[in-house]
DNA sequence: TCTGGGGTCCTAGGACCC
DNA sequence: TCTGGGGTCCTAGGACCC
């Protein structure tokens, strides 16, 4: 097939769940259906459509939340509830495209190519999405169609909540100039404001300017990037995202006087937290961070790798406390609001890699993790020997 | 605005190597 | 002894996203 015959059939679908954690709240909890609904401890995480239509947002503090709307019942998160949901979501999709690509826990990218001989147009398509998640999951999502990535996730922005927006190729400039530039992906606060510092105030403001005018303001990558977008320009394909690259935990702590063993117990529980999830997704760690948010809110990370990837839990508690120790003295000046980890230059693989002969005779590399998984968790352990049948010589772990 | 928890990407300087 | 350019890795900080 020619190139330009894709590109100029391509659809993009971006799918988004609505208020998505309080939502699963209204779900799970038909007391709280029709109702402000608040999940967050701090701050607001979500709010429930009955919530914002009152005032608010997120992230705003639970106190201010509260001061404007009274009655609005406050929920602490339910990660793991979050997480089972957002597979539940993800499974529909993959029925409707072979290509998904998640782009969190409440989005998701869909390849719309090929969907059309069997679903029909793309307003169909995503009409049927829609109702095949409502009656599966019982939640609500909103979808984005158009040609590109870009155009498909600012329509979704767009018909949020419970709606849908196809964006069709003839009316894309018409769609895109007006908006504000906040609506464009990588538009924060300090980006806005050094563009509408110079007058540039929508998207069509940013598409009249040079892309050497844009870089000297922003940088060579964001003046790109923001330059061909302004300009409707995305090539990028829908793809199934690469593997994760760092893995963390952090945990905001009041400010009152630390001592290192304090802070070093949670340094460890973090440690607790975040190692399974780097054993169980079968990947090690070469590079350890420390993060740490002061009394005044300023923030510092310090890292340190290590010299081959590791998915020991003592080796990281080792780095983590070398790190900390010679910021003690900062911190009982400041005082500290935030301690977090992260491990990241994520290595394939649990650190041992096992050969074996599989069905066949096919020679199979294998992490520990899916060994483990194959044959049961105590097919390796340290010294131990696995039968013939199996196919392995004396794989040998530690930990 | 008195501020959570999980991530990604970019920039920039220095070390080190060829 | 003085000198160049390119590439990669590590560290730290910051903007941004949901």
């Amino acid at each position: 097939m020619a190139d330009s015959d894709q590109i100029s059939s391509a659809t993009v679908l971006h799918a988004d769940l609505d208020a998505f954690f309080a939502s699963v709240e209204q779900r799970d909890n038909p007391a709280l259906r029709g109702k402000p609904v608040l999940v967050g401890g701090g701050i607001v995480t979500a709010a429930s459509y009955e919530a914002k239509s009152r005032g608010v947002s997120t992230p705003m503090s639970l106190n201010q939340a509260r001061a404007i709307c009274p009655d609005a019942i406050v929920v602490s998160p339910r990660g793991d509830a979050y997480s089972a949901a957002s597979k539940e979501v993800m499974a529909v999709l993959e029925e409707f495209s072979p290509t998904v690509e998640k782009i969190s826990i409440d989005e998701a990218f869909l390849d719309g190519a090929g969907m059309e001989h069997i679903h029909g147009t793309p307003r169909e398509i995503a009409q049927k999405i829609r109702a095949a998640v409502l009656e599966r999951t019982g939640l609500r999502i909103t979808i984005g169609v158009a040609r590109t990535k870009f155009l498909a996730k600012v329509a979704s922005g767009a018909a949020k909540p419970d709606g849908l927006l196809v964006v069709e190729p003839e009316g894309e400039l018409d769609f895109l100039h007006p908006l504000p530039i906040e609506a464009v992906w990588g538009v924060g606060k300090v980006t806005s404001k050094k563009l509408r510092a110079r007058g540039v105030k929508t998207v069509g403001d940013i598409a009249a300017l040079k892309e050497d005018t844009l870089c000297t303001i922003l940088g060579k990558a964001q003046g790109h990037r923001l330059h061909a977008l302004a300009n409707n320009q995305d090539p990028r394909r829908v793809a199934p995202r690469e593997r994760r690259k760092s893995i963390g935990a952090q945990r905001a702590i009041s400010k009152q006087p630390r001592t290192r063993a304090e802070l070093e117990a949670i340094l460890d529980s973090l440690v607790d937290r975040v190692t399974p999830r780097l054993r169980r997704a079968g990947r090690s760690s070469r590079t350890v961070v420390l993060s740490v948010r002061f009394g005044d809110f300023s923030r510092i990370t310090r890292s340190r790798t290590l010299p081959a990837p590791s998915t020991s839990s003592a080796e990281f508690r080792a780095a983590l406390r070398a790190l900390l120790a010679p910021e003690m003295e900062q911190i009982h000046e400041l005082g500290i609001t935030l301690i977090g980890i992260a491990l990241a230059n994520l290595d394939d693989g649990a650190q041992l890699e096992l050969a074996f002969d599989g069905p066949g005779g096919h020679e199979i590399d294998a992490t520990v993790d899916a060994v483990k998984e194959r044959f049961g968790k105590d097919a390796i352990r340290r010294g131990a020997m696995v039968g013939k049948d199996q196919g392995f010589a004396a794989p040998q772990v530690e930990d």
